[in-house]
RNA sequence: GGGCGUAUAGCUCAGUGGUAGAGCACUACGUUGACAUCGUAGGGGUCGUAGGUUCGAACCCUGCUACGCCCACCA
């Protein structure tokens, strides 16, 4: 017997679903969902809370369905965010940074991995993540940098792959390149400042603005438009750098935009994007003024060393106002890069680095979803994926930090580089190229970009580059679950890679799901201090109430508003369904496993199969096609509005053994012992299939009270066809139903106790109707005390589908109010009736509407005809009385 | 500057051409046997706006407005 109060945490943790997990069926068509892998370095929120539940939802629902179903978990070693954070720790016990050598901060990251790493594993079996543990994987585990590595020297051999120097944004607090992916762009204050570049002969001055005067050390030149008039006369003279005595040429330029500052741009090659390029046309030298520290070097006037950039700025604009150089300060508002990971100002610097050909890679993926063999749902978010893959640039993969794939690239001691898989075929390389036997190399020292490893996580995973069983089994067919954040940083990189390297698409299907906001739709974080916390959520309602509401916010294509207040309601259901079984227990509901619902021989039965396997249905189509939403209201309407308000309260009678007796002694004709087994068997047998239909999204609850029922497989329910028979006892108790809501509607609005007695007379119905409430006249009196046969005293219309039936009352009322109603609801017939009659009269709507639309309003007037005419006479006789 | 999304009841959201929906909130009534974490009944919407297509538009098309997001540029 269950307790009477519903505690979820008195029973949630004794379900492990680890050995579901690991089942492997080789028999059954192949389904894989690919966990992205978690930071080493994260814990669970409420995103992670979202996005893993979704797949769990998918997970269990396809195993019940009997796919093959392998949930593959993995954690990410997030090379920047990780080294990071395990420096700062270091930083905080007292170790300085930059006193570790590589190998010991190396070793504190895997001590800090393997303390540390499996917080989030156990956050996700508190949450009920049926991955397959047993399969874990890391980013840079021996088999991944096996990978890595392979396709690292595949790519280089194919010549998509090189090392260059180019300009790339980079972290002077990190000291690494960064890709254009972890540029965050903010809006901040600073300044233009208008700076005289003075003529050679000093009779005249061009005026420069810029944003970044300390940069005025690197110029090169400075550009005009060839078609600005005000500057043409420049073009060709020298002029004098500010604060130095070095002369740079004036240029034609038509990068230089005459409606921007002051038309005339300074260039500096070494510190700005288009500057680089201005520079290449013109043959400019590149004067690197910066360390990587973003320090100023030895190439500035002595003054203006080893100052720090924004010193630096602040002093160089100070002595251009002394040496009345500067024309004028203006406050701006502007765009500047951050440093995703360090949060500093970037500062766009040449270094060698490596590149991938991104272009080329981009064109197969590309193709792949124009040609459908990838589909985005929601399905706009192809456009995004579309445009950042049509303007892909090269992407810089390598990184100036430690904590990673090291770069399988080693050179010589005049720079050759040799790529291989492992040194001693990269010696090799090196003893044929210089033809020498002993050749000294180094390794490269950078690592790769986090996202490199990530993008192979599909057939990392699964064994590659090995060619396993599960390699060949599972690869494209997988789904993938993510937020739309990380389109680019992951899905669009798995696309490319895995097609590089596995000639297919490593997934038919991605699902792009919502950012999680608060209740006022904000984004949560730490700052605003409206984050919640999935863990304590459960905590206080329970694991499957979170995972449920998770499940039930997520519409498609929109953000998922969440606050405690719909957790909680979530949580009523779950104890509504506790006690709906709790009744069961009561009643003697067993589940019968011979149970056969085609064979039952009572209407209000029959009527409660018929919904439930409609809700099966429902609930099937919802999650093949991603329509979580869709699949737990379904399955919350079925068991709240349906089995509990209306199927329970139909068969309590017959539970209620009293009730029977009475039955009995009164003489109807049915046969109560069997109505009794069909009641329960089928009581038992609905509560066991919404046990079923909860259990992907609430396994917990549904684990338990499966058990509770005498169940434990958790199997699909099995759809069975709807019979004419049974299509005749849908309608009786829908008619049932209307009657019982009409006639407790009307005696609240005549202020009637619920429990007053009414008639109902059987004239006015057809025999089908007359015969089915006659069978169950007690429940009509349970549920609404209500009577049948007698037409004596006030009588009262109740209009039900296409007919009217007349209710009768003993008693004198008040029937004013109750005549206002009728005929506010006579008005509302006539509106129907005439909109139609009016269609039915426009020739063009008979000619060109479908003719099934024609033929059903035909009918709706027919119906609407014979209920006004019955309205309208039992309303004059009730105004007459 | 280019692109995407959203706009339906007080709130959160379903609804892809044929009689406007759900949950919550609200109002009234109701608790001694599944459940007050509840039940019964009820009120509440010119579907952002202006046009267009159509016999018929919340739904399709165009413009506009508001909010959110992505990309690019910025001396």
């Amino acid at each position: 017997m269950l307790d009477k109060v519903f505690d979820p945490r008195s029973f949630e943790g004794n379900f492990s679903f680890e050995v579901e997990a690991s089942l492997r069926n080789p028999n059954a068509e192949p389904y894989m969902v690919l966990l992205p892998p978690p930071n080493v370095t994260g814990s669970l929120h409420i995103g992670h809370a979202l996005c893993y539940t979704l797949q769990d939802v998918l997970a269990r629902y396809k195993r019940m369905r009997g796919y093959d179903v392998l949930f593959q978990p993995g954690l990410d070693h997030a090379g920047i965010v990780t080294q990071l954070l395990v420096e700062k720790q270091l930083y905080e016990s007292g170790i300085e940074k930059g006193t570790l050598t590589k190998d010991k901060l190396l070793k504190e990251i895997w001590y800090w991995k393997e303390q540390s790493g499996c917080t989030i594993l156990d956050q996700l079996k508190i949450l009920g993540i049926s991955c397959d543990f047993s399969r874990l994987r890391f980013t840079l585990d021996e088999d991944s940098k096996r990978a890595v590595t392979k396709l690292f020297v595949k790519l280089f051999r194919d010549g998509l792959l090189r090392r260059g120097e180019r300009m790339v944004s980079w972290d002077p607090v990190i000291c690494t390149a960064v890709s254009d992916l972890e540029i965050i762009e903010k809006e901040v204050d600073g300044h233009m400042w208008h700076i005289k570049y003075m003529l050679e002969d000093k009779s005249d001055f061009i005026p420069v603005a810029t944003t970044r005067p300390e940069t005025i050390f690197g110029d090169a030149a400075v550009a005009v438009n060839p078609n600005d008039q005000r500057y043409r006369k420049f073009i060709g003279k020298s002029v004098r750098v500010p604060l130095t005595d070095r002369l740079i040429p004036v240029i034609a330029d038509k990068h230089a935009d005459m409606d921007k500052g002051t038309g005339a741009v300074k260039i500096t090659p070494a510190h700005d994007f288009n500057d680089y390029e201005v520079g290449r046309r013109h043959k400019l030298p590149v004067i690197d003024i910066m360390d990587e520290h973003a320090i100023l070097n030895d190439n500035v006037p002595e003054l203006f060393r080893k100052l720090e950039r924004f010193e630096a700025r602040k002093k160089v604009v100070e002595f251009l106002q002394k040496t009345e150089l500067l024309i004028k300060e203006e406050k701006i508002k502007h765009l500047l890069p951050f440093g995703d990971r360090s949060n500093s100002i970037l500062e766009p610097r040449i270094t060698k680095q490596w590149f991938v050909h991104a272009e080329k890679l981009a064109q197969p993926a590309i193709r792949a979803v124009e040609e459908g063999k990838l589909q985005f749902v929601p399905t706009h978010w192809q456009n995004l994926y579309f445009e950042w893959l049509r303007n892909i640039r090269p992407w810089c993969i390598s990184r100036q930090i430690w904590w990673g794939h090291r770069i399988p690239a080693w050179y010589g001691p005049d720079g050759q580089v040799f790529v291989a898989e492992k040194y001693e075929d990269a010696l090799k390389q090196a003893v044929v190229f210089y033809g020498k036997n002993q050749v000294e190399l180094v390794q490269d020292d950078d690592v790769l970009d986090t996202w490199f490893s990530s993008g192979m996580w599909p057939y990392i995973t699964l064994g590659w580059p090995d060619d396993t069983d599960e390699l060949r089994r599972y690869y494209s067919k997988m789904v993938v679950v993510t937020g739309f954040d990380i389109i680019f940083f992951w899905v669009a990189r798995m696309v490319m890679m895995g097609i590089y390297a596995m000639d297919n698409v490593p997934f038919p299907e991605v699902y792009i799901h919502g950012l999680v906001r608060d209740a006022k739709g904000h984004k949560m974080s730490k700052s605003r201090g409206n984050v919640i916390d999935p863990l304590k959520l459960c905590e206080k309602y329970g694991t499957d109430a979170v995972r449920y509401t998770l499940t039930t916010l997520a519409s498609p294509g929109r953000d998922l508003k969440i606050d405690e207040q719909s957790v909680e309601i979530n949580r009523n259901f779950l104890t509504k369904l506790w006690n709906v079984v709790r009744f069961a227990q009561m009643n003697g509901c067993v589940y019968n496993n011979y149970f056969d619902p085609s064979a039952v021989d009572n209407a209000f039965s029959k009527w409660i199969i018929v919904k439930v396997l409609q809700t099966v249905k429902e609930v099937e189509v919802a999650l093949d096609s991603y329509r979580f939403d869709e699949a737990t209201k379904a399955v919350y309407h079925c068991i709240w509005s349906t089995f509990c308000d209306w199927y329970l309260e139909f068969i309590k009678p017959v539970l209620q053994q009293s009730a029977i007796d009475e039955e009995r002694a009164e003489g109807y004709n049915l046969n109560y012992t069997i109505y009794k087994k069909d009641v329960r068997d089928t009581t038992a047998w609905a509560i066991v299939q919404f046990v079923r239909l909860l259990y992907p999204i609430a396994p917990f609850i549904s684990k338990k009270l499966s058990g509770e029922m005498g169940v434990m497989e958790m199997s699909w329910p099995s759809l069975t066809t709807v019979t004419p028979a049974e299509q005749l006892a849908v309608e009786h108790v829908e008619f049932l139903q209307e009657l019982i809501t009409s006639v407790r509607s009307l005696k609240q609005c005549l202020h009637l106790p619920a429990s007053e007695k009414v008639y109902v007379s059987l004239n006015d119905m057809e025999e089908h109707y007359q015969k089915f409430l006659q069978d169950h006249a007690t429940i009509l009196r349970h549920m609404a005390h209500i009577e049948l046969g007698t037409t004596e005293g006030m009588s009262f219309p109740i209009a039900i589908n296409s007919t009217v039936v007349q209710m009768f009352l003993m008693t004198q009322v008040d029937v004013k109010s109750k005549i206002e109603q009728l005929r506010q609801e006579l008005t509302n017939l006539e509106k129907a009736k005439n909109s139609a009659t009016a269609r039915l009269a426009n020739e063009e709507f008979l000619s060109k509407a479908a003719a099934e639309v024609v033929e059903e309003h035909k009918k709706r007037v027919v119906s609407l005809d014979a209920k006004i005419q019955k309205m309208s006479t039992l309303l004059r006789n009730l105004e007459m009385a």
